[in-house]
DNA sequence: TGACACATACCGACCATATGGTATGTTTTG
DNA sequence: CAAAACATACCATATGGTCGGTATGTGTCA
């Protein structure tokens, strides 16, 4: 779905490069603070390209959003979560993965489509709705394995996998938040620790 | 602390009310997306005003952290959630008021310093520090309760006061990212009955 | 009491520059 | 060769910020 051009979509060309600089200097500055004289500098590319290869800033912002949903879905998909067979260890790994990438400066590992939608979800829709495409289509990756997981352990309380799916990218979200407010990534650990708490304890597992 | 002038600081000056519309442009549009002009507008004050009372608008940014966190500690302090004498009932009553106080807009119950934070946590420290500043010390005035109800019931778990209360307020962060992405309010509300439901598994509540 | 010094609050025109975007090329590629 | 991919120069405007000026107190002292 990445807009393949007719001929060479590979790797490297000004457009891809232009997307790759849009995740790293817009986790940084946001969205409104990034120009596009920074993104062409970043980039090594001029002007004419940029606009050659997207309409608007907002177009680039929609295709930056579209760009991070792929790019996270193939990294979550070849991720080690998914190993154990049982489907609530899933999910638990899952949590676990996530806290394990907090690493490193908060710009890179914070979520852009997160950054972005609180930034423009009422003066760009189309930049919204492209980052809501991105976290609830990542949601509903778990959902699966946390239905699973509630068979498998006969849970029957009122609460939906879809609802808990959300959820947990809430909890990721707002972990990201408190560490930029705080300056500080183990703000965001240490609310995943509860995540996983709160998540054993819906299946009643003991510490 | 609202930076008192000798003369008159009555309700209803430049200042204040260019503090006033930054909190719902902001809130909006972002702190970068927001303009002085915008600002001075909504105020209906002029820009020679403006720079009278903030010498940058960084200057108001960070001046606005600090008069939400003023609002929100009176807004909080005179709200219905301290009344119960069981300290955890007051803990879950303020997941719900956090939870009754979501409608309308979502510029209207959205928070001005999680959206700053976010924005701004690279490239303005004294605004993300002030933001912090208005985060950690509502957290704070969660502890005691906590601590308390955790006492009272002899919980004697692995998780601190402190921590839960920077959780919920993650939880609370969070919602508000998922509710702007998917511009819905009530994903915000589903977090805050997963929290609800959390905290009540932590002091051993049934349903 | 009145006049003077002084401080604060506010006004509105102006400025330098940054910014998104365009027009018109030139080079590369299938 | 034709179309896509890029480059360069340029433009209109938005934007943060400045600056000189005015109006309204406020304290002081003869």
């Amino acid at each position: 779905m990445s807009r393949p051009t007719l001929h060479s979509p590979e790797r490297g060309s000004a457009r891809t490069r232009l997307l790759e600089a849009a995740q790293d200097i817009v986790r940084a500055k946001g969205f409104a603070a990034t120009t596009v004289d920074d993104l062409c500098r970043a980039a090594d590319v001029t002007k004419g390209a940029f606009f050659h290869h997207f309409a608007s800033k907002d177009a680039l912002g929609v295709a930056a959003a579209d760009f991070w949903a792929e790019t996270t879905t193939g990294f979550f998909e070849a991720a080690p979560y998914h190993d154990p067979v049982d489907p609530l260890d899933r999910v638990l790994a899952y949590v676990a993965f996530r806290k394990a990438i907090i690493a490193g400066d908060l710009a890179e590992f914070t979520c852009l489509v997160g950054t972005m939608a609180q930034e423009v979800y009422t003066s760009a829709p189309d930049i919204r709705d492209a980052c809501g495409r991105s976290i609830f289509g990542h949601a509903a990756t778990l959902e699966a394995d946390i239905a699973d997981a509630r068979q498998e352990r006969g849970i029957t309380d009122d609460w939906t996998p879809e609802s808990l799916a959300r959820h947990m990218q809430a909890v990721i979200q707002g972990g990201f938040v408190l560490a930029k407010a705080g300056d500080n990534p183990e703000l965001a650990r240490e609310s995943m620790d509860h995540l996983d708490r709160y998540i054993r304890h819906l299946f009643h597992i003991g510490g």
